[in-house]
Order: C-alpha cells, then structure tokens, then sequence
DNA sequence: TAAGCGTGGTA
DNA sequence: TTACCAAGCTT
C-alpha cells in the first residue's frame, strides 16, 4: 500500500516546472527509483490489457521471435504484420529458409528497405544449419554471433523467446526510460546511452523478461509516442519528466542527418517486347536487387542527356530517347531522389545487344510480366507498375 | 565514431 | 510539401 503522505508530500511543484502546468501534474508522483516493483505491476498490469494481438505473439519460437524482430528493425509494426505472415507462409521455418534462393528472400522483402536485413536472415540461416544442426541457438553469445543480429536483436530473442532476464533498448524503449527518469542528453549517446541501459536492466523482473520487455516496447508505441498521451499512461505516477512538465522535451534529440537532394534518372530500354534489367551489386544501396539502369544528373546536364550517358557507361549501348514517362520522387535514407523516367529504344537499328555491365552482376532482357518476379527498388517497382500493370501477359 | 543503409506513415 | 519518424546493424 503505497504510503498517500508521502505521495502527497512529492506534489510540491518542483521550482523548474513550468507555471500554469496542466491539472494532470496534480496527480500523485511516485520517485520511480523508489518504487520499481509497483512501475513494473503498473506496466505488466497494463500490457495484459492493452496488447495488441500480433500473429508473432502466438507462438514464440526462436525463428518467430528472430524474424519479426528483424522485420521491425527501423520498420513501423502495422506494416510488419502482412511482411511476417507472408513470410512464414513461404519459409515457415529456418530448414526452409535456409534453403530458400537470395532471389526469393529479396522479393519476399522487396518494400520494407534496408536489404541487408533479408540478406543476413538467409545467411543467418544457413550458419544455424551448419553450425547448430539447425536449432536456434539459445546461447546469448551464439544468438550475437550470427549475421544481423545486434546488441538489440540478441537481447530482445534472448529474452523473448528464451525468458533470460535481459533489457531490450529500442528507440521506443530509450523514449520511455529517458522521460520516466528525466535522462537529460542526448540518448543515442554516452553518457545518456549508458545510464537508460543500467536502468533497463534494472527494470527487468525475474521470470517476466518477455512480457515485460514487450511491454515496455508497447508502451512506447502505444501511450510515450512523441507526442505523450500521459493522461492514459500506467507510469504517470513514477514519471519525473511529467511530474515537472517536460516530458516533451525528453528524450533529447541526437544531430539528426543532413537530406541531400539528387536528381536522377532511369530508363527503361525495350526490344522486340522485353525490357532491359541489370542487378546491383551485393554492397551498397540496394545491394543484388534488380533496377533499370540510370544515375544521377551531373551539375548542368539535361535528364535526357543523363540517361543516355548513363547507360553507355553502365552497360555500353547506345541509346535514344524514345518517351518521356515523367518524375517519381522517392525518399531514402539521407537523400530525397527527384527520378526522370524515360522510354528509350537502341540508337542503332539491328544492333546485337551485348551489354557491358560497369554498375552490375548480371542483365537480362524480360518480358514486362517477368518484372513481378524480380526484387525492385521501391521507385523502379513504381515505375514498372506504372508502365505495365494491368498490361502483363 | 559516424556514415550508410529504405520505406511509407503522419503531422 | 516538407520534416520527422519507426522493435538497428555494419563497416
């Protein structure tokens, strides 16, 4: 029974809050390193409510922990669920994945970035059957070990799936410890990083890591958004960042990253009824996902000159502009692309096309229907569809 | 250590 | 429309 004078006592307006605080700051505050095992009850009490029903939250086996933990990775949850179930439907285990041809991991990807994701869950896969007879391994040390897996990812399956009493810190996860503790620099960073980890372990109760841990991921995405809906949150009380009437101003943001403009362009090349596709090499943007072939606009050029320039230097033809598709503006990472899409047939009639690749691994000539098989970067998918969908076969 | 790596939703 | 953001990892 939590002691009400006390409570009472800790209403007083600290001198750094603001004047003319909202009524809710008159709710009791309760120093949440006083009182961790009532904020863990609150939470728990809270995520056995208000959890929402997600399909990897049936089962909990190690490869459905690992995938949807991976899946989510910088990703927002909605658009996990259909990614997830679709991709259990086709490798509903890790025999299966491991099995899997990269070509068909990528499309199963192809829509939620960051690619090396996919990749490093195949290779992931087939270490675990070599290395592990094809059982996920329970061993911290070993789960860190593998292809993709971070401090995050070893942690957030440990605990999950296996029940070790570990801390999960997320962005989600720094955003509620560094408001409920009032952690006041910049939490990407020593020496805020260091203290919202101490407490996230500090957090964790024996026996309910994976319950807790969701929770207080869940809490994160649910109630201590950005935006904080502190009138509906379980840990109100234990909040000093509330209490004082700067829960918006926590956590502190990092630098965050310059958006480069770029203008570019792409071509689609046809002949005799196919179209010309190249694949990117493994590193770098969009490593071995299939694209049309184009590249930036050079200070001054025209995007008609740019693409014929550019396909002479990527794959050696000589090419013509045949129509104007017009611009697909498309966002990645740090840049934010303006693509000029053009129709483009070969210079010379009769040409034997014998491409040259400079910015690929490997070509080939498809019919436009053979396009829904191939992994495509977002824009260049765009493109397709615009250009053929509905038109196939 | 900092930059590179995607995408679509939201305000 | 732009800016910011979402269950990070790799090099």
């Amino acid at each position: 029974m939590p002691d009400r004078r006390a409570m009472l006592l800790c209403m007083d307006p600290s001198p750094s809050a603001p004047a003319g605080a909202s009524a809710d700051m008159l709710r009791p505050f309760s120093p949440p390193e006083q009182h961790i095992p009532r904020l863990r009850r609150a939470l728990l009490d809270w995520f056995a409510v208000n959890q929402r029903r997600l399909p990897w939250r049936v089962n909990y086996t190690p490869y459905e922990v690992w995938v949807s933990e991976v899946m989510l990775q910088q990703t927002q949850m909605e658009r996990g669920v259909d990614y997830f179930n679709r991709w259990m439907a086709r490798f509903p285990d890790i025999a299966a994945l491991a099995a899997a041809d990269e070509e068909a991991v990528l499309r199963q990807w192809e829509g939620l970035g960051y690619y090396s994701r996919a990749r490093h869950l195949l290779a992931a896969a087939r270490k675990i059957v070599a290395e592990h007879g094809g059982v996920f391994p329970s061993d911290l040390e070993a789960i860190r070990a593998l292809p993709g897996v971070g401090p995050y990812t070893a942690g957030a399956i440990a605990s999950i799936a296996f029940g070790e009493k570990l801390p999960c810190v997320d962005a989600n996860v720094e955003r509620v410890i560094a408001r409920v503790f009032d952690v006041d620099s910049p939490v990407k960073q020593d020496p805020a990083a260091g203290v919202v980890r101490r407490w996230a372990l500090r957090l964790v109760p024996e026996g309910r890591a994976r319950e807790h841990n969701q929770a207080m991921m869940e809490l994160g995405a649910l109630i201590c958004r950005k935006k904080p809906r502190c009138e509906v949150c379980p840990l109100a009380e234990f909040c000093i960042s509330r209490h004082l009437g700067i829960a918006e101003q926590r956590p502190v943001p990092g630098k965050r990253a310059v958006i480069k403009p770029v203008q570019a362009v792409t071509g689609v090349l046809r002949r005799a009824g196919l179209v010309f596709v190249q694949k990117r090499p493994p590193s770098g943007v969009w490593g071995n996902l299939w694209e049309f072939p184009g590249g930036r606009v050079e200070p001054g050029e025209s995007p008609e000159a740019a693409v014929v320039r550019e396909f002479m230097e990527e794959t050696a033809f000589a090419v013509r502009v045949a129509e104007t598709f017009g611009i697909i503006r498309h966002g990645y990472t740090t840049y934010r692309l303006t693509l000029h899409c053009f129709g483009l047939d070969l210079a010379a009639a009769g040409q034997t096309p014998a491409a040259q690749l400079t910015a690929a691994t490997e070509c080939r000539w498809v019919r436009p229907a053979d396009l829904e098989a191939l992994a495509m970067p977002a824009a260049h998918r765009k493109l397709a569809d615009r250009l053929f969908a509905g038109k196939n076969q």
